[in-house]
DNA sequence: CTGTTAGCGCGTTCAG
DNA sequence: CTGAACGCGCTAACAG
């Protein structure tokens, strides 16, 4: 039903051999014929079949995107601009989202079935088994990691462990001492090394500060706004609650915002918050947080790919791992500890 | 050098034809054959080619996913609720994001180029010319609309007129009178009904209530945050601002309930706000909201497809419309304008 | 510069 | 119940 390579061919008078390349700007084609053809296919709407090309060039012009969320803010802004790249250069998008849980009570993802559908892989910070990410190897395909690395593979990232302890030193720096940290889940995936990393920043300030970690300070969040909520809550309810939070991602940070201000707790006042992200909503929260620029990373990653699907690529160069820079915004939600200054409304909320 | 139906065919003895009939499932095979041969194709790794699947059967077991974001609120929660429902049944999703911007400045969209790609599509509320759709029904593939709806062509949203009254009839309760809107883009596409739809259900329920509407309080927010903060601006620098705002989405009430805030007027004392999706964070907003089933909406688009796709579906069966209910979530945003009620704060933020 | 000939990997008749 | 043979639409040698 579709016009096929053979309905131009015939229209035209040629082979399909002489269609193909014209059309696909490959020499030895008179300027004539090309021009014919060109415009011949056009009137037919002449679009090659993908899976024709693929089958006779092994090469999909496909990428796959693992993702475990798109509707969380970091995901859906890797995704975002990892498709536009990729679609600007002519690639497809396949979509995977893995079904949420840890690796271990979610199904388990083969990425063999990627085998015959992609060229090339991005893995937005998903927690995979070591089974997983052998059987990823094995494809032997171009292969990024954003917001994680993993020996051997590409990989385009911020430095977790600076980002934990710039917002920790921050803190540290207003006079805070007694700093509370929301991470992830303790349970969670060990190939996921964004909350490992950020809560080892934030010991490592600590400790640099020679300040005492109590242990009770350390509560996980999930990185939802619900967990967030609930950290603050359980925070909240210590014999000697902290006097600043540092989070590991906004969304949490807001989930402990509203928990504080609904508890009665003045922010920045009584307690100061530290986030991770730079999520669109930061700014109408008054959220200090170390901004990342995920875009940027996804852009990035893209790159990666393509530059590995060139046709010049050596396939087995040393894997690429970029880092990109973070930046702390101070914002509203962050001040000295116990000030006696008048407590005015200073946040904009 | 991947594994071929031919390899599996070797080691077993038997003809390609017989493992293709064996391993899905179709009969006239022995029962032995069957399971001989599906032990050695696991054991072998063999994963079918979908490029040359395709090409033999015509389908590509792909759907396509056209939106104009991933990163807004809606947008993400429907992507993640289509490819989860087609996953499950075995289908790969394309995600094609169609450049910001309107119709007229965004480069076009041509379908065609979904042709040999995918079994059919899905759209999400994106704005398409006339040509563009024509385009699309061209292509006879199943096609969703998610959000939105197009004569012809199959489609699940909710009633947005009555979004629009539900919203306004609410502040109208209150004893509000001059309310105001924030909606879309005016300049907007044409196809694009929601915000359409929206403001519709507003004057109509201004109108059954008898209260003139001034044009001065119809103001753009453009479906984003700092539109609606824009937008709030606006409002409140009017010679007599509203007591109270119908914004036509979640993100831009909360932008506006930012700037109101900001601005030093009290919400819900002196001024009321409502808004539309029940996103994430309405409920830490404390924002009264219509809410909307989008994942919901989601999957039974995926749904429609799926049976679309069925052998047994008749191609030229009327197109299915599907409305989903909506539901006004009173929070705290919004009170009876003026009350001389103390003011202690009565929202948690 | 162009046409011919082979496949790419699978599903699908049609014979056995 | 099973196999041989053909075709899906396209690209890639190889001739001319």
């Amino acid at each position: 039903m579709p016009v096929t390579i053979e309905d131009v061919a015939l229209r035209a008078g040629v082979s399909t051999a002489t269609v193909s390349r014209a059309l696909r700007g490959l020499p030895h084609v008179s300027a004539a014929t090309r021009a014919q053809v060109a415009r011949i296919a056009l009137d037919l709407g002449y679009v090659p079949s993908k899976s024709a090309t693929n089958l006779a060039t092994g090469r999909t012009h496909t990428v796959g995107v693992v993702t475990p969320h798109v509707a969380r803010w970091f995901f859906a802004q890797a995704i975002e601009a990892v498709e536009g790249e990729l679609r600007e250069q002519g690639y497809d998008v396949l979509l995977l989202v893995l079904p949420p849980g840890t690796e271990v009570d979610r199904p388990p993802f083969d990425p063999e079935e990627l085998r015959q559908r992609v060229d090339a892989v991005a893995v937005l910070t998903v927690p995979l088994t070591g089974t997983e990410l052998d059987a990823l190897r094995r494809l032997r395909l171009p292969i990024v990691f954003v917001g994680g690395s993993v020996p051997g593979l590409m990989s385009v990232r911020i430095d977790d462990i600076a980002v934990g302890r710039l917002a920790t030193e921050h803190l540290l720096s207003l006079g805070h001492r007694r700093i509370a940290h929301i991470n992830g889940d303790p349970y969670g995936p060990l190939n996921f090394t964004a909350p490992v990393d950020r809560r080892a920043g934030w010991l490592s300030a600590m400790r640099a500060a020679g300040v005492e970690v109590d242990p009770q300070l350390d509560v996980p969040g999930f990185f939802t706004v619900e967990g967030g909520r609930q950290a603050m809550r359980q925070l909240l309810a210590l014999d000697e609650p902290p006097t600043a939070v540092f989070a590991a991602g906004d969304e949490m940070a807001f989930g402990a915002l509203a928990e504080a201000r609904e508890a009665g707790v003045h922010v920045p006042g009584e307690l100061s918050i530290v986030g991770v992200d730079d999520h669109d909503m930061s700014a109408l929260w008054g959220l200090t947080t170390v901004r990342q620029p995920v875009r940027e990373q996804g852009r990035r990653a893209a790159a990666l790919l393509l530059q590995a699907l060139l046709p010049t690529a050596a396939s087995s160069r040393p894997a690429e791992h970029v880092l990109l820079e973070v930046e702390l915004v101070a914002r509203s939600s962050t001040a000295s500890p116990r000030t006696e200054t008048t407590v005015t409304e200073s946040l904009p909320l």
